[in-house]
DNA sequence: CTATCATTCAAACGTTCGTTTGAAAGGATT
DNA sequence: AATCCTTTCAAACGAACGTTTGAATGATAG
């Protein structure tokens, strides 16, 4: 009868997915303790467990709650342009776009801990637990499908496994902007006001992107280089 | 009197950071304990602390050992091109290779931990940690600021903002290559047995970068898009 | 041979971890 | 008013953590 997925939560356990969002994103996984957690959640100790049931299983919770949502958000967007494009091909661009829209507009959403979770999020890409990277990876698997299809009509001349690499360059990119932090800067010079501005933060992302999708062949260049 | 940095490792010290290389790579600076670290070094426990001081300062010397001469060897291939160049400007793909080369060239060091550590270093750049972004922001900051500079030289067209911008995102996409493990795939298809050719790897890093680096103003095309 | 030094080792230190327990409290239904 | 079921709570559980200690060991120099 586990019928918890499906209901509504009730306030202590939304106290408990708030807190555990913050301590994780600051700590890590097993550097926030149970206990740390609680205290910043208000709620008793033994909560966690009898809610959840473990500390994993929290922490698939934590996940659960605003990643399905954000894949479904992702489809819908793309199934929309896809719509509204009335049977020809989407441009690279929208369908970039379609994918980092739902990442992008959580970052602005500073209150509700949306913020908080994406810089969670692109850490857990590559999180040295495996039952995370797992967790990360069925979460993803058919939004991923669904956008590679995607890619393949609107770039069909584009070899499968240059595709392949290129996602998971656009990935890397996006993984790690989300994951940034104001307070440390690799490079200098870097202006946090404008930062998290999320029309303006996809415009540069999916210049950047698209560019980079579209780059001539790395295997033409090496034969120009032999010739 | 700590002229340990300057004089050669002992062989205790060495298999150590070995060992803490590949626990750390595995489970995260917290979740790889000084039991099982040094049981796999085939040391005794005290010895972590003794040759070290602490786990800490373990972890920094498991990073300074590989990034210093990584990016000494980074800044003189970008010398070496420069002086080669003659005074004229380089290409952005011929500063993108100088910077991406070292890492990827370790990639393919199986044997003597180079791979691991690439992979302990692209989580790194993200780690909840503060202690641990701080030590590899200022490892980096030096070269940082000298790859900034021939960026600068070389796009003086772009602005230095977007620069920045674009940098970040470069290394965001070089750093979840290197994370990224064989294990788990987001996107299905990927290839595992070429995953690691340094010079494809390179070629179609170089590819992807040099494209977005010197892709269209995201401004310009927002006005294209209101005109 | 002896003294000196760096290194290794087993054992223990106090602390913190995730989890479990059983009683207390609260609210809804009969 | 009495019953049942969910939720909260303080306390304790054993295990594992990073670190410290003081004696044993081994090589080097006087």
């Amino acid at each position: 009868m586990n019928l918890r997925a499906i209901k509504p939560m009730n306030e202590t356990q939304t106290r408990i997915l708030d807190a555990a969002e913050e301590q994780f994103m600051q700590h890590g996984f097993e550097g926030a303790s149970m206990r740390m957690l609680t205290a910043k959640a208000g709620v008793n100790l033994a909560a966690v467990n009898y809610h959840f049931g473990s500390k994993d299983a929290l922490i698939e919770a934590v996940f659960r709650r605003r990643l399905d949502p954000m894949n479904v958000e992702r489809i819908a967007e793309l199934e929309r342009r896809e719509k509204e494009a009335e049977g020809r091909p989407l441009t690279a661009d929208a369908i970039i776009r379609a994918f980092i829209g739902a990442s992008l507009r959580m970052i602005e959403d500073t209150r509700g801990g949306g913020r908080t979770f994406t810089r969670l999020l692109g850490r857990a890409y590559t999180d040295p637990a495996k039952p995370i990277r797992q967790l990360i990876g069925q979460m993803y698997a058919t939004a991923m499908e669904r956008f590679k299809a995607a890619f393949v009509r609107a770039l069909p001349e584009l070899p499968k496994d240059e595709l392949v690499w290129r996602m998971h360059f656009m990935f890397g990119t996006l993984a790690y902007t989300l994951a940034a932090t104001d307070t440390v800067q690799l490079i200098a010079g870097a202006k946090p006001e404008d930062r998290y501005d999320a029309r303006v933060l996809e415009d540069r992302l999916a210049a950047f992107m698209s560019a980079g999708l579209h780059a001539p062949l790395a295997g033409a260049i090496h034969v120009k280089k032999a010739a």
